[in-house]
DNA sequence: TAGTGGTCTAGACCACGGC
DNA sequence: CCGTGGTCTAGACCACTAT
């Protein structure tokens, strides 16, 4: 057998994965149940079990009681982003860092966002704006919307210290949120910010976070012209 | 005790997760060993085990043998995108969907790719540009060069009835790619493509895979204006 | 070297869902 | 019903690393 030795559930994925992949066991087919795949490797099948779960998760494989593991029959592709906190990756480049709030206010929620943010009528919000910095070049424009009513203590917070962006993470802890990525043209105030032409093409994340209480904050980060986002599959 | 009679993983995922929320333990906290969580909870430690892998995978908590294991300064965000077959995408949301082929042909591989496909010099590279509709209307437009090296039986497909992104997906298993996500201004086919201006800000994902034998496919997919990618968090 | 997490085992019971 | 995957257990050994 060609597996003899697989030791580690991580073995025993891979080599389950080749013959996914090298279509051993063709799209949609059923593959054998956790009992005789334990017998064929020699191991428990707690360590089988571990490593089908391991393959569904990735969604190369679905799996249901009685039904058996089937091999998936478009595995779909998944792209994981790690969006990290910003001070922390421009530093981990070895880049220097800082930030500068350019706005900060409450106002009414802009009607555009009633959608994303759920908000009584005429509720006021924080509306911030900050520019952070990478090496003394502006790399990021965060426009944010905070709920004062679901983050109290928020009003003896200046930012000068701490960006929104850490405190949020550290004393906002959220239950649900969504997020979207998409392209947008500089308008006048990005354009300035970056040093570049109305129209830019620049790259943008939004999200918005909620708890048990309501929504917590609107995020939109929009990032330098040139900017990419990446990953690895 | 709060947490009597806990008994699955997830219940006893959930009550750390609660902890490390509600900042019962503080960040960068060293919180109670397997064993004695274990004893708290009246499992077994392997139970213990599964509940806090499952919070290290999540970012939250960072584990070291010997060390123990802690509670995330910053856990960062992590969005996972989800990259659809196209056509499974649109025919989801209702919509009718097709594609056509605009152009294919070899030719030598474009210099700036170099340096995301690695290929010996002047070695030829299948191009191909096909566009997406969604109920007639342009919805991404894809642009895929192909290492004709590492992909025999291609030869024989003429894209006709399944789509490049299909036959690939199906026949042409990677064991690595990257995948980068950013914005671009339309250029004068991308205008044509959708019927936009000039310039209008898009949104684009490119990824390039490979396997043993080398690189695979490097495609770019450009999507319609106004088009978000979305998930939940 | 000793303490912590990582993994594996053999067995058991349970939950779901085709039959 | 009953076969399948999902989970849990009690114990064991191993791998890593702080001290």
């Amino acid at each position: 057998m060609s597996t003899r030795d697989a030791k580690s559930w991580i073995l025993i994925r891979d080599e389950l994965l080749r013959r996914v992949r090298e279509r051993v066991w063709e799209p949609g087919a059923l593959i054998p149940g956790e009992v005789e795949l334990a017998e064929e490797f020699g191991c428990a099948r707690t360590t089988v079990n571990r490593a089908l779960r391991d393959l569904a998760d990735a969604g190369l494989v679905h799996r249901r009681r009685r039904a058996g593991t089937r091999v998936a029959v478009n595995p779909p592709h998944k792209a994981t982003l790690t969006i990290p906190i910003i001070r922390e990756e421009v530093e981990a480049r070895g880049g220097t860092y800082h930030h500068a709030l350019q706005q900060r206010g409450t106002r009414p929620l802009p009607a555009h966002l009633g959608g994303v943010f759920p908000l009584p009528d005429g509720a006021e919000v924080l509306h911030t704006v900050t520019l952070h910095y990478e090496d003394g070049r502006p790399y990021i424009h965060e426009e944010r919307y905070i709920n004062l009513a679901n983050a109290p203590d928020l009003a003896d917070q200046d930012f000068a210290r701490i960006s929104a962006n850490e405190w949020l993470v550290q004393n906002a802890p959220y239950t649900g949120g969504d997020m979207s990525f998409f392209a947008l043209p500089a308008d006048a105030a990005l354009a300035d910010a970056f040093d570049t032409s109305l129209g830019t093409a620049l790259f943008a994340a939004e999200r918005s976070t909620w708890n048990d209480q309501g929504p917590i904050t609107l995020v939109r980060m929009t990032y330098a012209p040139g900017f990419r986002m990446r990953t690895s599959i």
